[in-house]
Parts: structure tokens; C-alpha cells; sequence
RNA sequence: GGCGCUAUCGUCUAACGGUUAGGACGGAGCCCUCUCAAGGCUUUAAUACGGGUUCGAUUCCCGUUAGCGCUACCA
């Protein structure tokens, strides 16, 4: 059976890019009725923090892509460590008693001097002897042969033994590394597809090298194109600020299909035209051959923090969104009850590209008080304050009397216009002022119904004192 | 520095040797219209550079340049 992985450490929020990965698994399991796992690979215990664990977890039950099996690396350290020992039994590792402080440095280095060829009775006498050591994996540096892999998405990859240095398998205080950690989990789990960032794509050779070493036949390889600032630099909360986190774009009222969405048009495409997809569209159509090699740009800005694209999704599937379902999904970003949310949803519905975006253009369905507006917006076009005082009284009588449903209003103002020999428009833009407080909103007879003769009447007071 | 990967409109991408280099977002304009939206129509803009191979290169090969990644007892 096919199985897949996603595979987050909890160093930090969850990461736009790091979604990616996990939406594609995702899809790939789907599309083939495969499994999708989750492991949470905590082998640095220094920067593991249980925020951002929360984290990960709050924004991958935002995505809704429910997965199959569920794992902890921590747990699972005595089947890394024996891995590992296999590896040294076999005389593919050895201990380097090496102290950290001591390395790094320039140019190339692949391994430390003297610490390969220590024999097996002192490297054992000095780790009795409680001397710290890491184990690392001894590669074949003269072997002239490449190792070798297939990538899904970068085609044939090999790279010499001689420029693949000694990397590390067990640390010195005993806990597995990366390398030897997930690739232990890989085979264990059996994990038949490992699809991840291409920030791995040179890690792969040692990876594997580990899976040869374990006797364990490799899985297949896909790595994805990395997610970019505008300035080509990687995404970082430090450089680029909350944009880069999955649960900002909850926490803005991006819906979870919107964002899904987006994020498969980075790096992937179908290959036909099709841009808005359902997940059920997106699972159908998602493929190894449509990814792409080059990394993709998110094209935010300090202006502009969402990706046009992104935006413009969302406004797509808002758009699409039942009513019912749309005040049940604004309810969070506004002061109102449903009922009066499902009388609103109809008039923003295409007004707004984000759910937040309901708290400003329709602030005057909720608020008691106007916030200020400038008594200037009150005279209509080519008019003057008599017109807009003469129109809003005319407007005063009518709305006092007049039925409150859309049909009657408009019939009533038209007419009100009429009388006063003043255009359409020089007869609403003063009222729609008057009782939004601003000049653009949604369509006027609507809208009046929605708030109601006692509050269109008071509004309309007010303005009136204003000219 | 070494090794690896990448390079089509501003951005996301399509074209797997032959196209007026297509679509989408964004921008601009027009139409519709009680404002704003939405919608419709039009428009804007690209094969990084230099060599090959070929009757013919966006496409294949080499080089240059640029960007990214790995080069940790991070993942």
C-alpha cells in the first residue's frame, strides 16, 4: 500500500511552505488510496516548544485534511538508536571523539582526522571509558562509483562519495540526528513516497547511503520547489512577519479551500487552465508530473500582505459560498447575531474578498453609533448642501411611511426624486451617506431594509444636522 | 570555497523541436449601473546572456551570469 508522510518538527508555527508539503502529500495519498501519516520529528530537544507544536496542530486542523496514523519521533528513539548500532556493527560508522567546539570552519571538510581509523578495542576503551563521542557514518570516500537516485520531480540525481562528507547519526548525548532519525522512521513505518521541500534534495544521498547501510530498499523521491519572498530570500517570520504562517490566513478569514488552493497553484499546475479547483478537483487532477522544478515566489507586500492570488481565490469562493454557510463563517469577525448575519451575508457576499474584510465595509450594519464622516459627502453630484438637506427631507417623509421591504423603497425614493426634479442619484448618494456614513456601500434599498425604519430615520436626523 | 538544483510577462504558470509564445492574478481602458462591488469586452507585459546541434529552437548540449539549497552533534 502506499504511504506517505508529513513530517514537521516543532521549532516553529506552521509555515506556509511546510502546508504545501503536507497538502501534496496529502493529495498523493488521496489520488492513489494510499495512507497519510503524520510524524512529529522532535529530535531537537533544544528547540522543540510545545507553542509551537500547538501550532502545527491548530493550523493543520484548520486545512481539514484529515490524516491516517499519527506518530512522535521522541517515542521512537530506541528503534533509531538500534538502527544505528546496526549501521556501526556492520563497520559503516564509527565513534568521533571529536569535541564539538572544535569543528566547523572553511572549505570542505568531510570528516575528522584520526577518528576513522581508531581501532575498534580503543574507540571502545575510550566510550567506556565515558568519553563523549558522536557516531557518525563512514562514507566511502574512494569509492569511485556515484550514489544514485531517482527524483519524481528532479529526474535522475548522483553525487561522488568523495564530496559526501561524514555526517553525524547519533549525537553525543545519545540522541539520533535527523538523518538517522527519519530515515529509521521511513523504513519502519514502511513509507513507500517521500515527498518533501527541496531543501533535501542533497540530503537524499545520505539518506541514501543510511537506507543501503539498514538494508532496507530506499522509497521513491519527490521533491517540491521551494516557497519564496518577492526578494528571493526564504520565507522567515523574523524577515517577513506573520505571512508566512497558516493560521494568519485563518485568523484574516481566508477559507480553508481558498488557501488549499492557492497553495497547490505553487509549484504544481494541472496543465489545463482551470485556477479555482475543489479539493475533490485537486485530488483527481494532482500529480508528480505537474510539479514544477524553479521555486515559487508568494508575492506579498508591506502594502499588500496576501498574495493578490490568494485574495483574489478567496473572493472567488466566497462568492460561491451558500448564504447559510457565509454568516455561519462571518460570525466570528462581527458583533451580530446569525439571523441578522443572513440578512447581511447577501449584501456583502461579493463585496468582500477576506471574512475579515466585513468588519469595515459593513461596520454600519452593527454599529449604534456612526463613526464620523464628512458632512461634504452628503451633497450629491453637481448639487448643493440645500440639495442634499431638500433630498433628505423628502427622504425623512418617504421612509416614515413607506412599506420596508426593497420593491416599495425604491419605488418611493424614485418617485421622491421625481417630485424634487433632482436625478436618481442626487436623491440616494445623500441618504446612502447618511445611514452607512460613507459612500460606498451596498446597493441602497437593501440596505435600508436590512437596518430598519428607526434607525434609517435617526440616521437621516443626524445628517441633516450635520449640513 | 566545494557539491547539487533552477532560470518563459511584475507574480503564478502553459507550450515535452514547428504556436501570431496560451491562460490566470495584478495594472490600464470601455460597457453595465443609485455608489461600491460583481459581471462583460479590450488592452498591457516574457523565453537571462553567449555559443553550438538542427531545415527549424522556449524546448536538446556546452559555457557565462544570477538565484536558491546542502556543506552542523538544525531539520
Amino acid at each position: 500500500m502506499l504511504r506517505v508522510r508529513f513530517a514537521p518538527s516543532p521549532t516553529g508555527f506552521l509555515h506556509i511552505g511546510s502546508a504545501r508539503t503536507f497538502i501534496f502529500n496529502w493529495l498523493y495519498a488521496r489520488h492513489n488510496q494510499g495512507a497519510m501519516i503524520l510524524r512529529i520529528d522532535d529530535t531537537d530537544v533544544d528547540r522543540n516548544s510545545q507553542a509551537s507544536l500547538d501550532s502545527i496542530f491548530e493550523g493543520l486542523r484548520w486545512l481539514d485534511l484529515p490524516w491516517d496514523e499519527q506518530y512522535r519521533q521522541s517515542d521512537r528513539v530506541d528503534l533509531h538508536r538500534q538502527m544505528a548500532w546496526r549501521i556501526f556493527e556492520k563497520g559503516l560508522a564509527y565513534r568521533d571523539f571529536t569535541p564539538a567546539t572544535t569543528q566547523g570552519g572553511e572549505g570542505t571538510w568531510l570528516f575528522n582526522p584520526g577518528m576513522r581509523e581508531l581501532s575498534p578495542e580503543e574507540s571502545r576503551r575510550r566510550a567506556d571509558a565515558g568519553e563523549p563521542f558522536v557516531l557518525r557514518f563512514r562514507v566511502a570516500h574512494d569509492d569511485p562509483n556515484p550514489v544514485k537516485f531517482h527524483d519524481a520531480v528532479y529526474g535522475e540525481q548522483s553525487k561522488l562519495p568523495a564530496d559526501i562528507e561524514d555526517f553525524a547519526l547519533l549525537r553525543s548525548n545519545g540522541i539520533p540526528t535527523y538523518h538517522m532519525a527519519s530515515c529509521a522512521d521511513d523504513i519502519d513505518l514502511r513509507i513507500s513516497h517521500i515527498i518533501r521541500g527541496q531543501d533535501h534534495l542533497t540530503n537524499t544521498f545520505k539518506h541514501g547511503l543510511i537506507f543501503e547501510a539498514a538494508g532496507a530498499a530506499p522509497p521513491q523521491f519527490a521533491h517540491l520547489p521551494l516557497l519564496i519572498a518577492p526578494d528571493g530570500s526564504k520565507l522567515s517570520k523574523r524577515k517577513h512577519g506573520p505571512v508566512v504562517s497558516v493560521t494568519t490566513y485563518r485568523d484574516y478569514g481566508f477559507l480553508t479551500q481558498a488557501f488549499i488552493n492557492f497553495l497547490c497553484l505553487l509549484g504544481w499546475s494541472p496543465k489545463d487552465d482551470r485556477e479555482k479547483m475543489s479539493r475533490q478537483e485537486l485530488v483527481d487532477a494532482f500529480s508528480f508530473e505537474g510539479i514544477n522544478r524553479s521555486n515559487a515566489v508568494v508575492n506579498f507586500t508591506e502594502q499588500e500582505p496576501f498574495d493578490p492570488k490568494a485574495v483574489w481565490l478567496n473572493a472567488e469562493f466566497i462568492r460561491t459560498l451558500p448564504l447559510a454557510e457565509l454568516a455561519g463563517l462571518l460570525s466570528p469577525f462581527v458583533p451580530a447575531k446569525f439571523d441578522k448575519l443572513e440578512q447581511i451575508a447577501p449584501l456583502i457576499q461579493e463585496r468582500i474578498k477576506l471574512l475579515s474584510d466585513a468588519a469595515t465595509v459593513a461596520d454600519f450594519f452593527f454599529l449604534d453609533e456612526l463613526p464620523p464622516y464628512d458632512p461634504e459627502e452628503l451633497i450629491p453630484q453637481k448639487g448643493d448642501p440645500a440639495m442634499a438637506i431638500t433630498a433628505l427631507k423628502r427622504a425623512l417623509e418617504i421612509l416614515a411611511t413607506a412599506d420596508f421591504n426593497h420593491q416599495a423603497l425604491d419605488a418611493g425614493l424614485r418617485a421622491g426624486a421625481q417630485d424634487l426634479k433632482i436625478k436618481p442619484g442626487q436623491m440616494f448618494q445623500p441618504i446612502r451617506v447618511a445611514v452607512c456614513g460613507r459612500k460606498n456601500a451596498p446597493p441602497l434599498f437593501e440596505t435600508l431594509e436590512v437596518l430598519g425604519r428607526d434607525v434609517c430615520l435617526k440616521r437621516i436626523a443626524q445628517a441633516i444636522q450635520k449640513l
